[in-house]
DNA sequence: TAAAAATGTCTCATGTGTGTGACATTTGTC
DNA sequence: GACAAATGTCACACACATGAGACATTTTTA
């Protein structure tokens, strides 16, 4: 539909430049400026939807990898992988809880969200109950290590600095050391 | 003096958001913003004495933290403290870098950055000669978890949610087990 | 104190993003 | 083919950031 190849496209180009004007978007998404304004009445709404999209993504994603084992490790593990195959999307979300969310209500669309982070809540407190990672670190602290894991890698398959074959061995290694894994 | 000041508190607003108008940054920085324009020909020249002064900044913090100590482990500790200690201005050198740096050639000004990089690039492979660290990494990764954890340091002093007393234990900790420290 | 420099105030022209209206054109559907 | 929906094109008004000119006021300096 045209509608969510705008929304594709909008995410897109506004992960790159968050103030880019609305021609680049429609132009990305081969369609006319004043097409865009007939699916999306302004430019707020537009955003909404894309954050309603990315929700959508990413609260699947994380779900998919939370039942994919019982074993809380593994868990987690793949809801790193679940977070860095997001890729584009999830630094976008990440872009508009910092400085666009800000203005707005915690409003009915975080409650995905929030779901999915109580599954992600829940996670780690079991794992310093089993002495497997370390119970000095803060539940916040890990949850920004987890975060920013993601954006690293993200950053770094951008960059092109480092072999994409890699990327995910390296990320899992680096996090699960950092939150006292092994 | 006045371009001083105005540059401090450009960086402070433009941290926040990078596309504040000039309005903003001159009422923070208590002058007109016609002031301003005599001081910075366009909102490009204030931005670019903004990028040299945090290079500036970075730098020496980066130089001090360096030569504090002949252990290259002591010396990344410090080099990591130094980068928080950076806190604001060091955030906005990463916004920068990759949204607007990208448009720039590598100039002249880079200068100063190459060369608190290339200690930094000195020191890995001297850890990793010596075993301390994992080699099975690359230089370029651990260059991202480094930067990357100096982000999630501020980005969780300015949430509030983690113990600001906690952060630059719970950093160090994190970021020296991630790269196979210990 | 007098001259010079810096800053404040007011004004204006310019460029640009935005949202919308009117109408033509294309596309899809029966 | 005929009709309806979606989209493209052109035009317009509006808001706003920008950069600069003219001149008054304050601050520095000699």
């Amino acid at each position: 539909m045209t509608s969510q190849k705008i929304i594709d496209n909008a995410i897109a180009v506004l992960n790159e430049d968050f103030y880019a004007p609305l021609d680049i978007i429609a132009g990305q998404a081969g369609v006319n400026r004043r097409t865009l304004h007939r699916h999306f009445k302004d430019r707020a709404a537009l955003i909404d939807a894309c954050w309603a999209d990315m929700m959508q993504t990413w609260h699947r994603a994380m779900l998919a990898a939370y039942h994919s084992s019982t074993d809380p490790v593994v868990q987690l593990e793949q809801m790193l992988y679940a977070g860095i195959d997001c890729g584009v999307k999830y630094a976008f979300l990440n872009t508009l809880q910092t400085k666009y969310l800000n203005e707005k209500a915690g409003a009915v669309e975080n409650e995905a969200y929030e779901q999915a982070k109580n599954n992600w809540f829940s996670l780690v407190p079991e794992l310093q109950r089993q002495k497997l990672i370390s119970d000095s670190l803060s539940v916040a602290w890990i949850r920004m290590l987890f975060v920013n894991m993601i954006n690293t890698t993200i950053q770094a398959l951008r960059s092109g600095d480092v072999a994409p074959n890699d990327i995910k061995k390296f990320a899992w290694y680096s996090f699960s050391r950092s939150i006292g894994l092994l």
